[in-house]
DNA sequence: TTGTAAGCGTTATCAG
DNA sequence: CTGATAACGCTTACAA
């Protein structure tokens, strides 16, 4: 029923007393239509309530008007992270002021990130993709450029890329965290990163190592997935060990939350005997007791910054790089002083 | 370059020795089509790489081959959760499998919910939507189907519906967490609901008064818009009064920990003075100190059942309900036997 | 400045 | 079972 009353160009066109043609050139606000006709077939089209049906301008222009985000199998790991969600909101905001559509394709066992870009890509289904959780030598920049779709990449990539990136210095938010225990006297301080393969991951580690040397602090580095689980295991070898450190440093929230638990479990309380600090400031963790001192990422602003990137490369602009601004400590509960002597033993009771 | 290369029908049609309109008929596999031609056609078309257009498909058929969700303002409240990301990763799970795609669309304060459902129908970029967090009288089953969107919602809507509808039943997952908590000794236990125009979390909530009642045991029952903060809020007006509690029955698993975070800070023992439960089972959730017990959802299920539902309806079935199996409780850390005497003052000095 | 007509790549119709 | 031919609704040379 809605569909059956709904105008063409051509009704506009008739009803204007003009062609198909100046119609869409109007519509385009195009050079070479008199103010006059413009405003008349304009005002036409509003009053008909007619609106240029996408999938004829889609077929006709071969462009689809909607980009994509793929998120890789491990959908619980990382996607589970609500930076995926301030950030997809971000992409939203932008592109829902300009027309474009946010498609989510989420990879399966069945159907892996690879086959995934294809199929968006074969079906020219989207125009352009936002590849984020950047790894090493990253095979995606190559076949998303040979798939021909356009891309901005979350990150800077380690090797040549033809996109444009944004990015937010990591390494920043690490060493302040450093800085801030350093600070509360910490002198053995861990860090439970992420894959290494994972590039941001990686930069955190590197920067927690470089800053920690810098301080002259005992450092220890234990890699994970990005999982609770893996950050709570990570958590339990840590402070299985003779020197136990006094502080952990935490590549993401999930992972301090779950070691939180863990060093809770073990009797130990925390920060008096165990400083933790997490990254991406997730609204729990602030609610949690203590709550968790955290590396503030504005997930929204970095969202919106990379779907500006993706539309100005569909636009045709070069690829540029953005860096968003630093982002910040939010000291909270679960840092303080570093235990005066060796913490062994001064659990709880 | 890849655009240029890419064969069209016509180009199969005449390479198979055939019209374009045998092709399509083959690749739809119609009835009409000898074996041979079809054989032969399909060869033809693997061996040249063709794949149908989707743009031109979607112009002649009228078809998008794409579903919406459209995630409300209250994108930090609701959406942060992570039942979400498993549900559209179910969702996915199905789609993927038949060639639709998912689109996802954030209302912000510029567009709110009412035009982002309308967008999408103007420009029919999906063919249907899937409705979460179903609200009372909730006006957007009367928008979407005004629209001429297919749509499945989740949970049985309390008005009229021309929909299909996925549920699970709420009711079962909290009867179980009253009884489980009724059988440790509570005899005074609130519930810190989500908004009661939302359907779930009103029968979550009734399902509680209900299941409370039927146990002759005291109930409170607060009302929160499900975030973390509110929450928290209502935990310590909990707490502060004369008869406190002593187990609180959350509706999400958010609120839980941020509940548990306020007992903790209070001073409370965690499940000692109080026990806590939470609903949706966060991966999380199970790593705190300590272990929330919850309510587990199957909320990956959740998504693939709708997902098929709503293609079901696409492709014209009539519209059914679907429960799903019951939520069972997972027991952990966050419940225990019931304070012998009044708790209050029972800190932990 | 405006009109005309040829695509874009399918699906659908309808005589052969 | 085939094979033209006409939609589908827009964009875009090319003419006028």
């Amino acid at each position: 029923m809605e569909d059956a009353a709904r105008p063409t160009i051509a009704d506009v066109a008739r009803r204007a007393g003009v062609s198909k043609g100046l119609v869409s050139f109007a519509l385009n606000d195009r050079p070479g239509v008199s103010p006059e006709s413009r405003a008349r077939i304009l005002e036409v089209a509003r009053e008909m309530g007619w609106t240029p049906s996408l999938r004829a301008r889609a077929l006709s222009t071969g462009r689809s008007f909607a980009c994509g985000l793929v998120i890789g199998r491990s959908t619980d790991v990382v996607a589970a992270d609500p930076f995926f969600h301030s950030f997809m909101a971000g992409l939203e905001d932008v592109f829902s002021m300009s027309g474009q559509v946010l498609v989510l394709a989420v990879a399966t066992p069945g159907r892996q990130e690879t086959e995934t870009y294809r199929g968006l890509a074969e079906d020219r289904r989207v125009d352009g993709v936002v590849l984020t959780d950047l790894r090493a030598d990253d095979d995606r920049i190559a076949l998303v450029a040979s798939l021909g779709l356009a891309a901005v990449t979350l990150g800077r990539p380690d090797g040549d890329s033809p996109f444009s990136s944004v990015s937010v210095d990591d390494g920043a938010g690490i060493r302040s965290a450093v800085a801030h225990l350093a600070g509360l006297g910490h002198r053995r301080i861990a860090h439970v990163a992420g894959p290494s393969r994972m590039l941001h991951a990686r930069r955190r580690a590197e920067a927690f190592t470089r800053a920690a040397a810098d301080a002259g602090i005992d450092t220890l580095v234990v890699e994970t997935d990005f999982s609770a689980a893996e950050g709570a295991d990570a958590t339990r070898v840590l402070l299985a060990r003779d020197e136990r450190p006094t502080a952990i440093v935490y590549s993401n929230d999930h992972m301090a939350m779950a070691g939180l638990g863990v060093a809770q479990r073990e009797g130990l309380r925390v920060p008096e005997d165990l400083s933790i600090t997490g990254f991406d400031d997730t609204d729990i963790g602030r609610h949690l007791f203590p709550a968790l001192t955290s590396v503030a990422t504005d997930a929204r602003e970095w969202g919106s910054v990379a779907a500006r990137a993706l539309l100005d490369a569909l636009a045709g602009a070069t690829p540029t790089h953005a860096e968003l601004a630093e982002p910040a400590l939010i000291v909270r509960g679960s840092t303080g002083p570093a235990p005066q002597h060796h913490p062994r033993g001064a659990g709880r009771d």
